[in-house]
DNA sequence: CGGTAGATTTCGTGA
DNA sequence: TCACGAAGTCTACCG
């Protein structure tokens, strides 16, 4: 990785077009070809940023990266105006080990539909149809079809999304948080809603009022 | 901005728990209180983050980073191993000018709703509905509502969200670029679709072949 | 402070 | 390559 501490003035073409006046920022080359501008604000996101694959053309006070994406060119072009610190090093690339996505949410709820608040019988995983996959297909007792959905945050798009699918079946809106307009929604159009705690659901800790347990 | 390079270990409890092994990273420290750390991979985005506003506690060999998120807490710890560079600098903060993003094509799209390929007359930009705003609201020659729907970027998720609006009045969808299943449900559903250009509603190019004129 | 929609979303996965 | 959906999405805006 390289870092480049300069004075400099950033154009960007490409899906839009940006211009970053003259001022003191960070460049930042990644080995896999990405480059971020970073300054002293704004947050997690840079300023300005081309991910790989780039082609980076540096000149005498002037760095081009290039990108082609899709049938037009993605640019950025950096005036260099004053260098104040230039730095390289080595730096290692280690995964990230997440635990508590949406994945998990539906391993745990595949292995225990009764946890959506009925007795249900799990017929498939990631069902195809013609519109997308249904996260879990069910059956409840009565043998009907039961098309569940799983979100971490549920908001309106996940009723609409789950309502496309309902013609001959039942829907269950499963999630860890529910919007109360999503909520509104789903009912008003026959689709249970079932808010799910993980750690809950892998025995890790008790339904309700843990917190305060002595 | 701080910079400091080290082998580290670190870890996330919030929304998900997540770990970093030990190995040599990038630790940036931002005026405005994020936290950002970075390896060689990876494009665009931190391996791990923290956004303000937050409080950094520093002691020998270990760094935390809270942040209070809703009822719980957002917690990033730091394990230093081994320092190989601690870099402090001053940098700017100036906002970057965008150009050619949603805004822009709704005010196009507002001074010249012809442009949508037909006579419509304008009544309201962001018209409040019970669901939502509508981008545009018109009137066609003989009089029926149009809402008009803008996307950068059309999906199956625009056409959604202009389906919820039509009880009484006809639909446009109006994007740049429309994904062919959402053309298609579109079409299904009774709205219209039109591919516009930023630049030809703007008068800077001519439309269609310009590419190839000579 | 909560909810919604936009983003150069980015990023992964599957057809 | 395209298209769709998740993301610790983040961020601005509006109530």
């Amino acid at each position: 990785m390289r870092l480049l501490v300069a004075r400099c003035e950033v154009l960007y073409t490409g899906r839009l077009t940006a211009r970053l006046p003259e001022a003191v920022r960070l460049l930042m080359f990644k080995a896999d070809g990405s480059f971020l501008v970073h300054d002293d604000a704004g947050g997690f996101r840079p300023l300005n940023w081309m991910t790989p694959p780039t082609v980076v053309e540096e000149e005498a006070g002037s760095i081009v990266v290039r990108k082609r994406a899709g049938k037009t060119e993605d640019r950025l072009e950096v005036r260099l105006l004053e260098v104040l610190s230039d730095l390289t090093l080595e730096l290692d690339a280690t995964p990230l080990e997440k635990d508590g996505v949406e994945r998990h949410l539906q391993e745990e709820l595949a292995a225990q539909p009764e946890a959506l608040g009925e007795p249900l019988r799990l017929v498939r995983r990631e069902w195809p149809t013609d519109i997308g996959p249904v996260d879990l297909m069910c059956r409840d007792e009565a043998g009907q079809w039961v098309a569940v959905e799983i979100k971490r945050v549920a908001t309106i798009d996940a009723v609409e999304q789950l309502g496309r699918e309902l013609e001959a079946c039942r829907g269950v809106l499963a999630a860890q948080t529910i919007k109360p307009q999503a909520r509104t929604l789903a009912e008003a159009r026959g689709i249970r809603c079932v808010e799910v705690d993980l750690a809950v659901l892998r025995g890790e800790r008790e339904p309700e009022l843990t917190l305060f347990a002595d």
